[in-house]
Parts: C-alpha cells; structure tokens; sequence
RNA sequence: GGUCCGGUAGCUCAGCUGGUUAGAGUGCCUGCCUGUCACGCAGGAUGUCGAGGGUUCAAAUCCCUUCCGGAUCGCCA
C-alpha cells in the first residue's frame, strides 16, 4: 500500500512521488489551504492540499485526527523559512494527488501528542496511548534490548528451552496465583514465580548452557516497579563458578547498554559485600552515583551524655551514623522537617542534625554533644562549612533504611550526583533472615549454596553466607543470582535449617532432591528483571511504562476489566465454589 | 492490612472558610480564513461534581461509608 514511511522522507527524497500510510496526527485548515500531518510508526511528515486539486481538496475537509489515510503525492522542497525544524521530514512536504481514507475515527478521548492525561485514561485507552511516541520509542528500546539478549545469549551458545506455566506451588517465597484443575478437582495449579526449579533440573538433563525470556508471577502488592507479571531474563550454566557467572553477565550488561544505548559501563564493575553496603549505604542496592557515605558514630557516642545516641552506641543491635550533605547547609527549616517525616515511614523516631553555618555549627543537639565529640564527628564525616550532617540512632535496621533511602531522596532533590551510570555487585549475603518469630528464611532461595560446609552452617546459621551476587545499576537492582546447591546433604541441611521436614520436601519438591542424586553438575546462574532494565535504560518513573498492556496498582486491567467474574456453569466445573 | 494524595465538561484542571444559573484552557460542532506546523478569528453545544448515606433552610464544598487511580510502609524466596 505504501512505497515509503512518513519519518524517512528528506531532501533526498524531493521530486519523488510517494504512496504513505498512516494516521492524521493533526489537520491545519486555512480554507483555501489544508495542511495534514500524517503520522506513522517512523514519524510524520506534513501533507499539504491544494484547492487546485478539487476531488482531493474536498476529501481533505472532511478528514479528522486519527482517520487512517493513504496519500498519494509528491515530495516537495519546503521554501525558506516554511522548514520545521521539531520533525525529521520538516525539509520537504508532500503535496497530495489524492487520499484515500482508510478508515474514520471517533474523537479521540485524548490527545495523541499530549503527555497530560492521567494513567487511569490513558489505561483505558492503552491502544490510543501506545500511539504516543513516546511509548513507541520506550517499546521499541525493550524490543531492541531482548533481541540483544538473545544474540548474546545465543553466540554464547546457551539454548533457549520453555518452562511450563502450570506448574506447582513453591514453599516459602511470595504468593502464588494459582490455576484450577478441572480434571484434578479440588487441585490447582501454580503459575511459576521464576523457572528456578525447571532451569536447575535442565542442568540436571545435561544442557549446560540455557536462557529463556520469560513471564514470572508473583501474587504480591504492587509498586511503581513491581508488577504481578513481569519478565525475566532467565539464565543458568553449569561448572562455572560465581566469578566466571559474574563475569560473563558483566560482558552482557555492558555490551547491551553499548548497543542499544550508546553507553558505556566500566570494564570492571565493583564489587561490595552486603554488610559494607549495608553499613556504608544502608540498602543491599547501592546507587553508586551518589557520593554520600554513611559514618559509624558508634565509637564517639559511647561516652556522650546524650541517651538518644549512647544508648543505640551501646547496644549491639543498634547503630548511630551519620550522613553528611555537601552544601545541605542551605535546606530549609521546612525542609528539614519534611525529611523528619520522611525517615519516619522507616520507623526513625526523629532525625537530628548539625549544620555547619559560617558562624560554626548550630544545631538543637550541640549543647548534649560538647565541642570535643562536635570536632570528631566533623573529622570524620569530613565535612565543611556549607555541609548539613544528619544523624540516625536506632536499631540497626531502622538507622540503616531511614539513612539509606534519606541518602536517595536528597540526593533527588538536589540532584547530588557524580555521574550517570554506576553499576555494582552485592555479594556474600547472609544466607538467612531471622523472622520475628525466630525461625529462620533463605535471603535469597531455599537452593542457594552457601559459601561454608553444611557442619558450619548448622552450627551456626545465622553467620553463614551464601554464593549469592546482585547487580545493581544506578540504585536498581536489575538481576540476581548464586550458585545453588549440587549435593542432597547440603541440599537437606539446608531445608532442615528452613524448618522444612523431610515429609513436606519430599512432596513439595521431592523431584528435585532426586534429580540431585544422579549426577547433579555444580551450577549457578541468574535472572535479570527485564522491565526494571528498560525502565533504567528509558529513565522511566513507572515500570506501566515500559510495558505494553500493564496493570494497576490492584492488580486489575483498565482496558479488559480483567480479573472478571465467569459464570456459576463454569465454576462447577472447576469444582469450585465462591465464598462471596 | 496501614499512612498519604487525587476523583468536577471528552481531556487537563480551578472552584471546596456551605449560599444566584458550577467555571477556565483544550478538544468537539458551525462559520470565516491560501503557508500553517499546538495555525488564527467569531459563535455554539457539552456536567449522575466517582457512588451511597448523613448534617443543614441550603452541600461540588462539612461528616460517615464505599468504589476507583496513584505514592508508600508492611509484603515481594
């Protein structure tokens, strides 16, 4: 239908005539003159109606944004001072012989070429707002990045196999959403949260190598960077080990921002333990575009007259530390107590903080402190006149994610940041979390190895740390992964640490402690979060914008209604029947 | 499950210390206009003020409940 696309046209392009398809972006009508912009998925190029051209003139009036055109004509230079520079065929024009629409449209609920329109129309009419250009080039980029990944993957020869769907329930881990079985009554189905078993047990079968691009789901609250189905690049080898892992993805990584995005990542990234950047930044995801550090205040509080710091100085299971802001002297009183109630949605009691004026440092602390702890603590946060230094005194875990995510926040505000991209690796996480009720649960999966032998880890759990490594880029934590276990007694040692008895392992997931039996390979590998990359690479607030039909924040979908009701008929038989 | 923000014309929003017929911009419709590119000018139509209940002589406005969207804590191996 169509001999060239809208965007491509140019100068080189003039005396041409060219058949175009596409949508009227918008119609500029003088009565004697008609302009059309005429879009498509290259981008636009101006139309333009004579009223010499009486059949074609009169079609023309007619037109509204959004009919669907096909226009025949020829491409002409634009004279001097007519160019527009905002669209890539502003050079020349086409002047129509004829037009043909394809099809009318309703007026449009919005405007294609306006950002302001709020998500919840715009996900309604997801299909009108894909036109956006802006969503195109979003989608176009994810495209670009998934063709890269599985090049990459492919010349590296991993093999792309398919992991079922219906699968069974995982222990442990979030919720799962789960699918009836009609010829099982009262059973269900469980869609996979990752391919996790299924990859390991391909190692088992020998592939050595496998990838796959695939749907996870997790049936947990969302957040602007969590949906209930997102995408994963999903990856697995064997007899390699975390280091050769870690330095084969680095080489992906670095070569995928290259390519689809022209940038370039360090040769080498750094690499951190957990309790480093827990200590120095108070998250496991460091963004390292930051350089604000937290400083242990421990030591100089111990002896200070002052309960609020030398009680959590004292107590092993608190912490103070202090976070300096390069010229954060300037925030506002007002301010200062917005980042007060900020820290305390992370459950810090209050956020106190010494600023250094030209006049010396005031602060409503300085009077419990003295002058000798107020030049150590300026020693060692390195701090100068213009600085704002703020302090967190709790449990560990409170001073860690009110300092942390505060380190964020301001470094948001006042756009503090030494460069664009920093990716890093967490490695050595413990391999469990002590739950409130004192049980313990793997930090990251009930398979990963740890980096001790099993007498080591069930004398002492708590302090064992696993093979496991995350790469974070720019704050986001984009992948994660570990070597796992290869050996049933390992394997068993582990599960009993989690409080999962032989019976219930045996049912749950007894077909991978077998598999484990006959000649296991050592293996490890990874899943990036392909939405999170996208989000990263495209600088997008939302992770519904990198995702062509997403969902809201119930987990339901503007544009079909779905979840819906199904009829009782259907219901029955699945053998279930609904409580409401 | 908790906290916070929002829901008024197709869209984006103002109005909210209660008080006449609920406004603006934009879109839409009509007319005029031969060089615009967010064209311009003139005129016109368009509202369950998310829903339900309450207070009141009177509710978009105050109170309660509820639904929807968003941010976030918990949750997310």
């Amino acid at each position: 239908m169509r001999t060239h696309y809208c965007g491509e046209l140019n100068k080189e392009y003039i005396d041409q005539t060219v058949d175009l398809c596409g949508w009227v972006n918008r119609r500029r009508d003088h009565g004697g003159v008609i302009f059309l912009d005429l879009r498509d998925k290259q981008g636009i190029a101006q139309i333009i109606i004579n009223p010499e051209q009486q059949e074609t003139f009169s079609i023309a009036e007619g037109v509204r944004s959004e009919f669907v055109l096909r226009v025949t004509g020829q491409v002409i230079a634009r004279s001097e001072g007519m160019t527009n520079e905002k669209i890539s065929s502003g050079q020349i024009e086409v002047v129509a012989t004829n037009i043909e629409i394809l099809n009318n449209s309703k007026p449009i609920p919005f405007q294609i070429d306006s950002i302001d329109t709020s998500e919840e129309v715009r996900l309604k009419y997801r299909y009108l707002d894909l036109r956006r250009e802006e969503m195109q080039s979003k989608l176009r980029l994810r495209s670009k990045v998934t063709h890269f990944m599985r090049d990459f993957m492919d010349r590296n020869d991993f093999l792309d196999i398919e992991t079922p769907f219906l699968t069974k329930a995982t222990p442990e881990g979030a919720r799962d959403y789960l699918v009836p079985s009609r010829t099982h009554p009262g059973e269900f189905f469980a869609l996979p949260q990752s391919p996790q078993l299924f990859k390991q047990l391909l190692m088992m079968s020998g592939f050595e190598r496998y990838y796959q691009i695939v749907k996870c789901f997790r049936d947990e609250d969302l957040r602007a960077d969590r949906q209930p189905e997102f995408t994963q690049l999903d990856v697995e080898t064997s007899f390699m080990s975390e280091d050769e892992i870690m330095s084969m993805m680095e080489e992906m990584t670095r070569e995928m921002f290259k390519s689809v995005i022209d940038v370039d990542l360090p040769s080498k990234y750094p690499v951190i333990s957990y309790q480093e950047a827990m200590n120095l930044y108070g998250v496991d995801r460091p963004d390292m575009r930051i350089p604000m550090k937290m400083v242990d205040m421990d030591e100089i509080m111990k002896g200070v007259d002052f309960k609020v710091f030398s009680g959590p100085a004292n107590d092993n299971a608190s912490r103070v530390a202090a976070l300096k802001i390069p010229g954060g002297a300037s925030i506002s009183r007002k301010n200062i107590d917005k980042y007060t109630k900020y820290v305390g949605i992370y459950g810090a009691k209050g956020l106190a903080y010494i600023k250094l004026n030209e006049d010396g440092p005031s602060s409503p602390i300085l009077k419990f402190l003295g002058d000798e702890v107020i030049s150590q603590i300026i020693s060692n946060t390195e701090a100068v006149t213009g600085d704002i230094i703020f302090f967190g005194a709790d449990k560990t875990k409170i001073v860690n994610e009110s300092l942390g995510n505060l380190r964020e926040k301001i470094a948001n505000d006042l756009k503090i940041y030494s460069s664009d991209w920093e990716p890093i690796w967490v490695v050595d996480f413990p391999m469990f979390d002590t739950n409130s009720d004192g049980s313990l649960s793997a930090v990251h999966h009930p398979f990963t190895a740890p980096s001790v032998s099993s007498e080591e880890l069930i004398n002492n759990p708590e302090a064992a740390l696993s093979k496991a490594y995350d790469l974070v880029i720019n704050g986001s934590e984009i992948g994660g992964g570990s070597i796992r276990i290869h050996q049933t007694e390992m394997q068993q040692t582990v599960l009993k640490i989690l409080g999962i008895n032989e019976e219930d392992a045996q049912e749950k997931f007894g077909f991978l402690l077998n598999a484990l039996e006959y000649g296991c390979p050592p293996h490890g590998g990874i899943a990036f979060g392909l939405d999170r990359i996208v989000m990263i690479m495209t600088g997008s607030e939302s992770i519904r914008d990198v995702i062509a039909f997403p969902k809201t924040q119930t987990a339901a979908c503007m544009l079909t209604d779905a979840p819906a009701e199904v009829p009782k008929k259907i219901l029955r038989e699945l053998n279930i029947k609904t409580i409401k």
